[in-house]
RNA sequence: GGAGAGUUGGCUGAGCGGUCAAAAGCAGCAGACUGUAAAUCUGCCGGGCCACGCCCUACGGAGGUUCGAAUCCUCCACUCUCCA
């Protein structure tokens, strides 16, 4: 039954620093995972992420589950050998796409009836059958299925659909056969006192870690962070706290901060794909004229292969002209951005001066603009 | 030498009397992107302004017709196609 375990190694103030021990071995957290919804983390080979070196990744049950499908998957053995990754695996369990889909699918009590973006068909998801499809897969951290409300809804609304996904959340529970471990999320929107009961409910579960969801879907930072700054302290602390969804640096910082262990966005990639790229300096939007003869690296405190290897100048030639080596070449940037400030994040917790080493990150961040 | 077609904003290219500062695409410029239907999307793109309205300069050049011309007429310049 040992699905994970959890080390709280340190603490400074709120901030953690801890290990997630699973059966592809030990994620060190505060942890960044990037996400690889269909097995991929877009625009890089698995080697290639190999080499930047996260230890746990993301992929999604929804897209999985439609293509390739999942008999597939496992029978191809799991999703690690599927993708030739070796490391530790989370996924979402397509309770984001009912957010993300939202025109497309139906809710009941039962579950989810979507229709597949890709030619409509139908299909259908419930906790028992998401939670048995990311076990199939072979993935070592499930998540609970459960109903991501968009910001701006009632109360009331709210409120119903956390209640929806408590429910959902104890037939997940009972859907876990111990292959993979199971996270419990907690929903209830901008409403404390929803987080509240919320939090009460999924952590008197025997889920192996909580998750907060239902954040970052178009409310303003404040409010964000206004929920992020009271859920979390109220998370269990044996288990690991994982913010779904989150978000840019500032916002790992901000997380950290609260007591968050794990997180997962698309910005680094898909901005990398966009031509934004994250530096120790600030954004930096690298299609803009003022790099067309920068032959300067594009962040001078990176190590990665992209700021050792070409320029700006290089790197706006290729994103302008389309080329696929910009987007591998930014993704392993903006990557190696997130790994590395994770990186130092966990070390400055660990030597308890991460209340320091965010002030100057936030100052450093807000005076931004790589010149 | 003869016959015909054409010349539009950075490029390609619509428009053929007013609703045209001029379609569309490209290029250019700026901005978004937070559990990925995203190598996507949005905005700007002649100049000026006490700018959601007004002024100036504009459709090869010069004249002309008309209340009004990128659109019609004349001449000039250049380009292309076909026939000798």
């Amino acid at each position: 039954m040992s699905r994970i375990t959890f080390n709280l190694l340190a603490q400074d103030g709120a901030a953690r620093r801890g290990e997630v021990v699973t059966r592809h071995g030990a994620i060190q957290t505060p942890v960044f995972m990037p996400v690889g919804t269909l097995a991929s983390v877009k625009s890089l080979t698995t080697d290639q992420l190999r080499q930047l070196g996260p230890e746990i990744i993301l992929n999604n049950t929804y897209h999985l589950m439609l293509r390739p499908g999942v008999d597939l998957v496992e029978k191809l053995g799991g999703v690690h050998k599927f993708m030739g990754w070796d490391g530790a695996v989370l996924t979402d369990s397509g309770g984001f796409q009912l957010f993300s889909l939202a025109k497309i699918r139906k809710i009941r009590e039962e579950g989810v009836e979507f229709r597949s973006h890709i030619d409509g068909s139908p299909y259908f998801l419930s906790p028992e059958s998401s939670v048995e499809i990311q076990t199939r897969m072979g993935v070592d951290i499930a998540m609970a299925f459960d109903e991501c409300p968009p910001y701006g809804i009632s109360h009331a609304e709210v409120e119903k659909s956390m209640l929806l996904t408590h429910r959902w959340a104890k037939r997940s529970l009972s859907a876990r056969t111990g292959a993979s471990a199971l996270f419990g999320i907690v929903q209830g929107g901008i409403h404390l006192d929803l987080r509240k009961r919320s939090v009460e409910e999924i952590a008197a579960m025997d889920f192996d870690g909580i998750a907060i969801g239902g954040v970052s879907v178009g409310e303003p930072k404040e409010e964000m962070f206004e929920v992020v700054d009271y859920t979390a302290p109220l998370l269990p602390a044996d288990r690991p706290r994982y913010l779904m969804g989150v978000g840019t640096p500032e916002d790992l910082v901000n997380g950290v901060a609260a007591g968050i262990d794990m997180f997962d966005c698309v910005m680094p990639t898909r901005n990398a794909r966009n031509g934004t790229l994250f530096t120790s300096l600030g954004k930096v939007s690298i299609k803009t004229a003022k790099f067309a003869a920068d032959d300067r690296p594009l962040d001078p405190n990176c190590s990665c292969v992209t700021c050792r290897t070409v320029s700006r100048a290089y790197l706006r030639h290729l994103y302008v002209n389309g080329e696929i080596a910009a987007s591998v070449y930014n993704t392993i940037h903006n990557l190696s951005f997130y790994l590395d400030l994770m990186r130092s994040i966990r070390q400055a917790v660990a030597s308890n001066s991460f209340w320091s080493f965010r002030e100057a990150f936030l100052k450093r961040v807000v005076s931004g603009e790589a010149a």
